[in-house]
DNA sequence: GTAACAATGTTACTGGTGATAACTTATGCC
DNA sequence: GGCATAAGTTATCACCAGTAACATTGTTAC
């Protein structure tokens, strides 16, 4: 492997091509969006000709794609952090926790979920990120039901409504249209609560503010 | 205004170019998303060369705020035509209507909504017309809670909640990563009555479902 | 009516992009 | 050492947004 003990020679060969590929394209989708990403800037940048990188990527979206799978690990990591201990807090955490997470990658997240510049059916292993992200809302949510604190309504909807009403908010936030957690601190934790008290379970509606 | 009674004859002065232009653009993003609008190949389409265009729009992204334009009015009539004579009814209604359009309309819906490709605070009418249109919704909340329907929690509370929930809602059906109204055809209607009945008056929970 | 002006077209061009083909060089295996 | 292959290279195509300079038409003042 040379050009690992002295990486100021210039190789013919790289060695770490794709990997650094993939770094830069997400500093540059940081801090300028997925539109200014482009093979030909990401080649110059790493002192390499722009048609190396399809010998990693068959196209840019293939690029786009793998780095909106590390997106969603990077989510999923996140969600899997949160304390299950209690279930209500479990599950206002976790709608908090995702929308931060929006909040501090904007770029990043609309990538993630910007269904036109990376579309479902396409890139399974981006859609099997997606949907082991999500799972770990569905799994703390399955869990408040056995326990009996949340209504034994549907899971499917329970969650449908859940990721519904975190996602819009992050993407409403991101885009300006509703203020920010900076401009309104407790934003997020009102809509999320107030979804939730309209799926307690009778016998919690009482004191559904005692553990908050 | 020549070539208005003979619309065959080649002139000089298209006589209509940037309505035509709107249109066709219009058409293309319905059909293939706002990617596929090329200002050159609207220019072809319609019979007129490239630079032409820029005579009536600045740049492409202006056109493309124009057509966000009429989409939000688009949207802002459907949502005025609800029926307002029951707050639950009109509640539900303007939720399910909402996530109508954007399921009818996905490219269309994208392009209003996808911050990256028009940000806020660039296209002054854009910002408008959305605000216009989100104005229904919020006066609608609003209405509800003057009858004493919803609980008395802050306004801008309950209509980010309302929102962030349809808007949630509407991007994960149409990016296919909750079932579709086709295969779901009550996970709409689900989701809106789950907010709905965290947010209502204590006086009104008893009898919630006999209004639906 | 015509001359001046403004509006709306035109062609020519620049710089940037994704992608492919054909060629070259280094790596690693036998 | 020799050779297949992986991983680079240059050359090229087709497309795109946008600008400059020029041409034509419509309008308005005189």
């Amino acid at each position: 492997m040379p050009g690992k003990s002295t990486p100021l020679k210039t190789t013919y060969h790289h060695g770490d091509l794709p990997q650094q590929a993939h770094q830069l394209a997400l500093e540059t989708l940081r801090e300028h969006g997925d539109s200014a990403i482009s093979l030909r800037a990401l080649a110059k940048q790493i002192g390499v000709s722009a048609p190396a990188l399809y010998r990693h990527f068959i196209d840019r979206e293939s690029l786009l794609a793998e780095v909106a799978v590390t997106g969603f690990e990077s989510l999923r990591e996140r969600l899997l952090a949160v304390d299950q201990s209690s279930p209500r807090l479990a599950l206002v955490d976790i709608g908090l926790v995702y929308v931060s997470f929006a909040q501090e990658e904007p770029n990043l997240y609309r990538l993630m979920f910007g269904g036109r510049v990376l579309p479902r059916g396409v890139h399974p292993r981006l859609d099997m990120a997606g949907k082991n992200a999500f799972q770990v809302l569905e799994d703390t949510i399955a869990r408040a039901q056995q326990v009996g604190y949340v209504k034994p309504i549907p899971l499917s909807l329970m969650t449908a409504a859940a990721w519904s009403m975190v996602h819009g908010l992050a993407q409403l936030t991101i885009d300006g249209h509703l203020p920010s957690a900076k401009a309104e601190p407790h934003l997020a934790e009102g809509v999320v609560t107030l979804l939730l008290d309209g799926s307690l379970a009778n016998n919690e509606q009482q004191h559904k503010d005692t553990s908050s």
